[in-house]
DNA sequence: GGTAGCACTCGATGCACGGGAGTGCTAATT
DNA sequence: AATTAGCACTCCCGTGCATCGAGTGCTACC
């Protein structure tokens, strides 16, 4: 720990300390003094002592105290430190686990979106945060068949089949009716050549594809090629998101405070904010945490995520969870890689 | 007005004095005092005489106070006369037609449940009250036409066109690859002998009607036969209602208690409550109007409801507002109703 | 019946006070 | 030189207390 640490120019006995008000203050959410730590952590070092490294850690950025007179309280770099360097622990809890597998076991998912609602559903019970996980965006997604059938007079429902298991269902409004055998014909037709393209690459080039076929309906081959955008788009669902856990998030003691919990309600209500952030998290394979003032967006600086990608095929979504920065990192990181994984597999 | 409301024993004086403390109540949200019903009321009485008429009133159990020396508070029974006898103006109020009609106005909508979820958005904006509106139950509509299309190797997808337009696709999983012949066969038979059935009648007499078709591959009706249940089951989507407007809602000054606004959080995350509630309202074709102590359920005694029916068809779904007891029934019971037609008509 | 007057009640507000937790500094100790 | 003990100081927060204002209920009077 202590090579790892002195990134931050941190002695061990510093690191310790640091590590020990961080954890404490996770757990107790109250400003931690130096008397619990000199008791609590055996290094045999009186209050005083312990004082002058609180003040050293203070003066390199790493903690602060509310007001004179009020225990340490870790700053957002003290988190970094800490989510960087001092955690242990990569691994999620064998009771975590069983939890999130008992809730899985004994359900039926057909489509994609069930599942990825249940595992936003899980995400906030075991981690009492907010949990949000984005629908795949499925522009990467290779068209394996599409269907296409009437559903009334006026209406034609279009079903994409893409690769490892997605379906998208999109109905759309036609002028006039359109015969059943004018839509199989279309439909092989479509099927013949944009069947293994991308729907980023059907979106780009559709109308050159498709413009000279033989159909006897013009002005079908016209609407599709209008509606391409919407029915070739990387959205699986209009909801972008699936958010659960508000009811979790706020038990804790930092929503006491109601302006606090007007403000997260709306987050929440907003989305586009959330969207947006979940959108900036990289592409990088690994969980991605953010702290406070690390964020783009000032209306979260007091909160942190923690978020990881998952890929359903070539079709790529976000989970993530997002709480008070005093958030128990140890526990929770390796929750939100699990459910990553489970979902990258869940097909 | 007085005709009316003697049916609570009320002399004309006692009536205009209940009414004109509701109203200021509504609007202000603070108790009301003898006082300034003395000076707004013009009947020229003094306060000591609106003090014995408002005593009369807490008499009835129409008035209360918060404790001696508070204003006056309408009781439930007070809000139910005031409801029932002493409101006015049962036409929705022109600008907010007007409001209505700009938001849905260019909006293209393709599915009745965009058009819910719309409405719902529209609902609690323009009343700040929390929105719901449940998705019509379709078990009586009347099957049009029935579709399977194969999806992947193991999933066929069932499409449902009920009368008056309602869609319902449902996703579901067979053992094996069924040929595609196979499945167009089975939907003409399932077309032919439940074609014009309701839904609710499909589902209890399937069996009988369908085992002895001549398709050669019995183990597919079996699974359509099993899975009736879900197919031709009542919910059109599996979320039955959808909300809108928490954030609206907790705007109301009874929200700036923490713990009343935990409550209407987790009010909204549990959805049982509330969609029980919904389904408790009576078939009646008219605006339900339910307060406080009127729920059965002990988690609504702090609100009132206003909800009505409507129809897609013949499929009845249900509409509403809830939000705190101090709700502004004059103007918001005749939007719910104009909302309710709108969706009757939307098709 | 309506009104004026008056004592009373109750919540909200502001303020002083004291205890408790914790800090920072200095001087003494090891 | 590092550690510790001691001490003055700061700040939060709960409590008690006096005050104020809005409003009531009652009684006596018009």
């Amino acid at each position: 720990m202590l090579e790892i640490a002195d990134k931050y120019g941190l002695t061990l006995r510093e690191a310790l300390v640091l590590q020990h008000v961080i954890r404490q203050y996770i757990a107790t959410a109250n400003p931690v003094g130096s008397r619990t730590v000199s008791k609590q952590l055996h290094l045999n070092l009186s209050p005083a002592t312990i004082r002058n490294i609180m003040a050293d850690l203070e003066d390199k950025g790493l903690l602060g105290h509310p007001h004179t007179s009020a225990g340490r309280v870790p700053t957002d770099k003290g988190y970094r430190c800490y989510v960087d360097t001092l955690m242990q622990g990569m691994r999620p809890k064998e009771e975590d686990v069983a939890f999130i597998e008992t809730r899985l076991e004994d359900e039926q998912f057909t489509t994609i979106e069930d599942v990825i609602r249940k595992c936003t559903h899980i995400l906030s019970a075991i981690s009492h945060q907010l949990a949000l996980v984005s629908v795949p965006l499925i522009g990467n997604g290779r068209l394996e068949h599409i269907e296409l059938v009437p559903v009334s007079s006026s209406r034609v429902m279009v079903i994409l089949s893409i690769m490892s298991g997605i379906i998208k269902s999109i109905v759309f409004e036609v002028d006039s009716e359109i015969p059943r055998h004018v839509l199989q014909e279309l439909a092989s037709a479509l099927n013949e050549r944009l069947g293994g393209l991308t729907l980023r690459e059907i979106r780009e080039t559709l109308p050159d594809r498709i413009r000279d076929t033989s159909i006897d309906a013009p002005s079908i081959v016209e609407l599709i090629i209008k509606a391409s955008d919407r029915l070739f788009s990387d959205e699986l669902d209009e909801d972008r998101v699936y958010i659960d856990g508000v009811g979790e998030v706020t038990q804790h003691p930092e929503f006491s405070d109601p302006v606090r919990l007007r403000r997260i309600i709306e987050l929440v209500e907003n989305r586009n904010i959330i969207i947006h952030v979940l959108d900036s998290v990289g592409d990088s394979r690994d969980v991605t945490i953010r702290i406070g003032s690390e964020f783009e967006d000032s209306a979260l600086q007091e909160y942190s995520m923690i978020a990881a990608p998952y890929a359903v095929g070539s079709a790529a979504g976000r989970i993530s969870i997002i709480g008070p920065r005093r958030m128990d990192y140890d526990r929770l990181i390796p929750i939100v890689d699990y459910i990553a994984t489970y979902l990258s597999n869940a097909h």
